[in-house]
DNA sequence: ACCCCCCGAATTTTT
DNA sequence: TTCGGGGGGT
């Protein structure tokens, strides 16, 4: 079995186990089969030797990557211990196991189901002493990283204006996706900040010495999971050997988003057994800008030796037209595999296309377009906006609050990056592990304890000099008379405190407290929790409940290191995931990737926009393509398009080009509602109409014209309640909050959460009547 | 240690 | 235009 040639045909031993399980497996050993077209049966029984499946947009690729694996069980090809399954986010990876699950049931749980990252981390604790870490090492988030990188520039006398952090951690984050560690890269790579020469480049310098940090620290970073994962297979082959027996097959999924050192670890993990299936689709890779390489879709034939390719082509999400309308653009493309989308559905409407005066028109239009559907007995959760960048959701939030149509943003920004999380992620990390230094930097002065810059340095360096953690280094200078003062007494207390919490921490089984017990201790007696309460800024109350979340949240884990490691690799808030929810959603068009919507809007069509500004400079537009191509693909029903003539771009007004995308749509599969302009796809006639309309003065008067449209549309709203100051009140949006004063009909609130809004009073209602 | 002002940038996001 | 970060002044 070991040494099995490539693409042998398993027809016969499948036949042989066929016979066996058909009196006592619980379901239908056929039943799984028998759902799947016929390439994607191929797609699932041609389990040996390298298998790509090219997957196309809502072709059913998360099927036959699940039935592939029921199919490798239940024959007994394999135990499920043998069976590596790489996804790209969590999230997929646990689709993907309660799809299992559902089919062959818990007989499924020993399958190595999950991230890159989350199956590094599974080896490498295993093994960190083979790559100079213990086995509690952390791993660093990018906050932490350029944290790092600015201590290290500061350190280096590196002029951080010159050499932003940011930039820094951007170039070390690409190498890192390159498989490049500071020795290996070439010198063809010198940055943007080494002028050529003889002298080594700094960034590069920074690189070594950021690794080299990282080690005493006991940490890694993203790349490094898998970085240092390769590294321990080229150190210890035996160590290799073992896994590469181990996962007798392979399934990658999204395998068009994978970089270079994931496509290494693959290799390396594939080289034995051979039996390695990657499902991907090429013309859906958009993140080229974090270190995805689509040419390992590309050259998975070269790359595997052997390799069968099945193709994934009939459509089961979307219309003819709206897939004609995908296709057409997607053909524009040169780097592509090449796919023929088909379906078997009928008809339907073709993709609409409507040309707007300006970002709130459009904003109005599609508002007006959702009611529409909305009258039609439609689920607003099966609506979503998508656009191309987040500044974009402000004026559709500004239009559904107004209307009071019900939304949610998917994306911005997440809970455990918040900063009262991540400072009281800090006090739990140094209570856990007392040489986390970061941590102990993070919450030193944090509440005030008097211990500033100076006093900082002078721990900084004394525990760089002795080569031990921050906390360490803090304990013994406590004792000595290089720190006065306050700083003295407030270090000597936070110490003892942390002293006491280690205590609790690891007397926690005797004197049963629970970790979410714990956590609230810690975060009262070091006074973090006070530091919020007296803060009188309107962000303050809804820290203090994100803080009680966190708490909450720690009573699903047995203990503070499971939280931490969960943290650390799932940056998700696993609360507010319900989707049934009867919101319309607000996206970007690369987190709607791998969703369907019945309608779906895409906003914001116009050259600059998107395709954005920068990709073009870049020569990216290809990427752009693709993005409009997973945008158009979401759709099951109806796809509608906008494209506004002018723009708010920075504080100034810019006339706009329609994007190039709506010239390759196919004539024959879009309709162009016109109703405003006959000179719509003319940019000359946009420019001049544009300039003749409103010079310089004429700006001004637009807004002020278009203000006044706005009025009519309240006197619609029914039952304006009448409010008074103090009265509580709730918002579809902002939540719970008081009236703080009255002007007319508009009301000044502070809400609870999010901060002082002027409201106008018909879309809040007394919070007696919720 | 805190506050204010100035300057510059301004996509996409996961782990 | 708006936001955030950093530096300088009090």
């Amino acid at each position: 079995m070991n040494n099995a040639p490539l693409n042998i045909d398993c027809i016969d031993p499948d036949h042989f186990y066929e016979e066996s399980l058909e009196e006592k497996a619980p379901i239908d050993p056929h039943a799984y089969l028998e759902g799947l077209n016929k390439p994607q049966r191929q797609a699932v029984e041609q389990i040996q030797g390298p298998v790509l499946v090219l997957a196309g947009a809502g072709t059913g690729k998360t099927k036959v990557l699940t039935t592939r694996i029921a199919h490798i069980l239940l024959k007994g090809h394999a135990v499920p211990g043998q069976i590596l399954s790489v996804t790209f986010t969590n999230k997929a990876a646990q689709e993907m196991r309660h799809r299992v699950r559902d089919m062959i049931g818990p007989g499924a749980e020993g399958v190595w189901s999950g991230t890159f990252h989350s199956l590094c981390v599974r080896i490498l604790r295993r093994h960190a002493e083979l790559i100079d870490r213990q086995s509690n090492f952390t791993i660093l988030d990018t906050d932490d990283q350029i944290r790092l990188i600015k201590q290290i520039l500061k350190a280096e006398n590196i002029d951080e204006k010159a050499m932003p952090a940011r930039h820094v951690h951007f170039f070390i984050g690409r190498w890192k996706d390159r498989a490049l560690m500071p020795d290996k890269i070439p010198t063809s790579e010198q940055t943007q900040y080494h002028p050529g020469g003889k002298v080594e480049d700094p960034v590069i310098k920074v690189y070594k010495i950021y690794q080299k940090r990282l080690e005493i620290l006991n940490a890694m970073d993203f790349g490094d999971l898998i970085l240092l994962t390769l590294e321990l297979f080229r150190r210890r082959p035996d160590v290799l050997d073992l896994y590469q027996r181990q996962f007798k097959y392979i399934l990658v999924d999204e395998y068009q988003d994978t970089n270079v050192s994931q496509y290494l670890w693959l290799r390396l993990l594939a080289q034995h057994h051979k039996n390695i299936c990657c499902v991907g689709d090429d013309d859906q890779s958009i993140y080229s800008w974090r270190g995805a390489e689509v040419t390992n879709i590309l050259r998975f034939e070269n790359d595997f030796p052997g390799a069968v390719a099945v193709r994934l082509e009939e459509n089961y999400r979307s219309t003819p037209h709206i897939l004609a309308a995908a296709s057409g653009l997607i053909s524009r493309n040169k780097n592509r595999l090449g796919k023929t989308l088909w379906t078997q559905k009928k008809e339907g409407a073709p993709v609409r296309v409507k040309s707007v005066w300006n970002g709130e028109e459009e904003a109005r239009f599609v508002a007006e377009e959702i009611e529409t559907l909305q009258r039609q007995q439609q689920n607003l959760s099966d609506i979503a906006i998508l656009i191309r960048a987040s500044f974009q959701t402000r004026e559709f939030e500004d239009r559904f609050i107004a209307l009071g149509i019900p939304y949610r943003v998917i994306g911005g920004p997440r809970f455990y990056e918040r900063l009262e999380i991540r400072d009281a992620m800090a006090y739990l990390r140094i209570v856990y592990q007392p040489s986390d230094s970061l941590a102990f930097e993070r919450i030193i002065n944090t509440p005030r304890r008097g211990i500033g810059a100076s006093s900082l340095q002078i721990i900084n360096q004394y525990a760089r000099l002795e080569g031990i953690p921050l906390l360490q280094a803090a304990k013994i200078l406590v004792e000595t008379d290089e720190l006065k003062g306050k700083a003295k007494s407030g270090l000597r207390s936070l110490i003892m405190d942390i002293h006491r919490w280690q205590n609790m921490l690891s007397k926690k089984g005797s004197k049963n407290l629970e970790v979410d017990e714990l956590a609230r201790h810690i975060l009262d007696e070091s006074g973090y929790t006070l530091m919020w309460q007296k803060d009188k800024s309107p962000e303050a109350s809804g820290r203090l409940e994100n803080l009680k979340e966190l708490v909450d949240a720690l009573k699903e884990y047995d203990s503070l290191g499971d939280f931490l490691e969960h943290v650390s690799l799932v940056m998700e808030n696993t609360k507010n995931a319900d989707s049934s929810a009867e919101l319309v959603t607000l996206m970007t068009l690369h987190s709607a990737k791998g969703l369907e919507f019945d309608t779906v809007f895409l906003a914001g069509w116009e050259e600059g926009t998107f395709p954005h500004q920068k990709s073009i400079d870049e020569g990216n537009s290809e990427e752009e393509r693709r993005l409009a191509y997973v945008g158009i693909t979401r759709a099951k029903k109806r796809v509608i398009i906008t494209t506004a003539m002018n723009r708010l771009i920075h504080g100034s007004w810019q006339s706009c080009v329609p994007s190039r995308f709506l010239e390759e749509l196919p004539l024959e599969h879009i309709q162009r509602d016109d109703s405003t302009s006959a000179f719509k796809f003319n940019p000359r006639s946009v420019h001049n109409s544009y300039d003749i309309l409103s010079g310089s003065q004429g700006y001004g008067h637009k807004h002020k014209s278009k203000k006044e449209t706005l009025k009519p549309a309240r006197s619609y709203q029914k039952e304006i309640k009448t409010f008074d100051i103090g009265d509580r009140v709730f918002h579809i949006k902002f939540g719970y909050g008081q009236v703080i004063a009255l002007s007319g009909d508009k009301l000044e609130i502070q809400f609870d959460h999010s901060g002082f809004k002027n409201v106008v009073a018909g879309f809040v209602k007394p919070a007696s009547e919720v």
